[in-house]
DNA sequence: CTTTCTTATGCTCAAGATTAGCATAATCAC
DNA sequence: GTGATTATGCTAATCTTGAGCATAAGAAAG
């Protein structure tokens, strides 16, 4: 196993310099878009790519929550509410910037926010689809995924041997529903990481991939992050789309009131798919999810629709009150 | 963005010592009871309590995860199988170990593996239940529980406004399954942070909390551990009861082929609960989750029961192949 | 070798939850 | 008003689950 060369067990451990990152993966949803709030600074020190809001660990931060938290409502002018943390990333090679003599741990949160009129300067809010445009089935299988499959297919083929081919074979059909197995709205980070390792993610050439063709990457159509963001923006989107379905997370997005049909479009925003509207509906109600304000909205373009809020008592009554999700095919 | 030491602001940051260590929450079940790995050094780094296997972020690991992986393989002498992150734990305050002008930093891991018969030395396997007696309902309502309830009530009670006082019954009702709440073996760690927070946990009182009075701990009855060892252990079980429920993690526990009623045993020990043999099996078999070898098992104390293996195909087939708890009342 | 215990398995019934639609009610845009 | 659009009520057919009954096949005790 790795030792430092100075050290004896159990003891004096050798110090070199980590340093911590927190970075957080704060979402909205505003007009039925997803959205997520990145950092724009025209610094080298992003060289120009977008990034998720973070700042270091300091001596200061009592937790690492609280940390983050400062760092974010410093950064974007905005109140965070509900706040988890995702996952610890300190893969040595996986980012630009290597440092030698140290190491960078990025501890990735996942943040709920409503979209408030002004963004701070040099902050703004994007669509989360714009880092994943393969994510977005609404408005059936997005396009990009005809140009990404025979990349995909190639990299099989490719495989040094019978067995890796296989192997490779199934991960793809997995991660990308292929080969007649169903897409799954939560394997976000798995695609991810399948793009990144096949060299499809421009992150991984400036990383300094081993394997895949710089040029022929789809940039133009996926927007990368700098350093490890978009790796982290990936595990955020997916937590969200697994923890709608047992927690609910979703009335953290919105506003205090509100109706059915717009509680649908946000969970099918985050979900990235169409919904079954009566079955939806018939589902929050038996769960007890929300009761009625009393009010009604009109403007809907239609008929007017009941006006409803959610209702704490389940979090008392239910064991797992979530939105799960009747796709409509 | 993080940055190296040596490098010009943006943002200048504080540095301070920051130390990562890696700790690992290593499963297994033999005897149909669920153990963890305990490494129970005689010095004075734990003061004698039970501690996780652990060891700092080297310079040398390629990934946090081949870090642990080395700690692990050395402390124990075993190889691990299954290894997934659990949370990385900073908070300032909660180790008895303060350190001014630094910070711990602590990245649990939770592994599954299969008990092999010798352990290392100054390590052992331990009944994960000794650390959390309240969490085993295999035989019913623990007992244990009819000693903390008048103590979480008097909790209750001792709240200082009307408001807080229902946001606390709410809290033990959920987490205890108390007044008319059902017991959910998932809130192993919300319930470990409630007793905590009390004052009820040995750690608490080692920590400085203020609340609680240190006389008054069921410390002969739940085993405390060193750090934040035992919060940690909490989030694996945690993880892992929810967990089996969508993946097919079990299997990494059992052997290459066993019995239906030993996966059972299996999933009961981990879940501490007891489960409907009958429509567990209806389970197991229709979701293709096992296949028969075609050998018997006699000596099973009666009927002699088909041997069964794990089936790899489910992982293709099935979105989320994993082992409902069809639970026994 | 018979009885009794224990575990293995097959099956069934009823209650609930889901899937996929059909149908009707109110507004909105022209 | 007409057609389009959204809100809601309801239903039939399937599936899934919770609870058990009943039978089969070794082991242990006598």
């Amino acid at each position: 196993m790795s030792q430092p060369a100075t050290q004896e067990p159990p003891a004096p451990r050798a110090e070199f310099a980590v340093s911590v990152d927190l970075t957080a993966v704060v979402v909205a949803v505003t007009d039925d878009q997803p959205r997520v709030l990145i950092v724009r600074p025209a610094e080298a020190s992003t060289g120009g790519l977008d990034a998720l809001p973070s700042g270091p660990l300091e001596l200061g931060h009592r937790t690492l929550e609280s940390g983050l938290r400062a760092w974010v409502e410093a950064q974007a002018r905005a109140k965070l509410g509900y706040i988890e943390q995702l996952y610890t990333f300190g893969d040595r090679d996986r980012t630009a910037l290597k440092v030698p003599t140290g190491r960078i741990l990025s501890i990735g949160y996942l943040a709920l926010a409503r979209e408030t009129g002004a963004a701070a300067a040099n902050t703004s809010w994007q669509d989360w689809y714009r880092y994943f445009p393969w994510e977005d089935w609404r408005r059936g299988r997005p396009p990009i995924l005809d140009r990404l499959e025979p990349r995909l297919r190639g990299w099989v083929a490719a495989g040094p041997s019978r067995g890796e081919q296989t192997t490779r074979k199934t991960r793809i059909s997995v991660a990308f529903g292929l080969d007649g197995a169903r897409w799954s709205e939560e394997r976000v980070l798995e695609r991810y990481e399948l793009l990144y390792e096949i060299g499809l993610a421009a992150e991984a050439h400036r990383d300094g991939s081993p394997t895949g063709d710089p040029e022929s990457d789809v940039p133009t159509e996926a927007q990368p992050m700098t350093a490890d963001h978009r790796r982290i923006l990936a595990t955020g989107i997916a937590r969200l789309r697994g923890k709608i379905k047992y927690r609910p997370v979703v009335f953290e997005l919105m506003p205090p009131a509100f109706t059915l049909l717009q509680l649908q479009r946000t969970v099918e925003a985050l979900a990235g798919l169409r919904l079954h509207k009566q079955n939806f509906r018939r589902l929050v109600a038996q769960q007890g999810l929300v009761e009625e304000t009393g009010g009604m909205v009109t403007g809907t373009g239609g008929r007017p629709a009941r006006e409803v809020r959610f209702r704490q008592e389940v979090l008392i009554e239910r064991p797992a009150p979530g939105l799960r999700l009747p796709i409509a095919r």
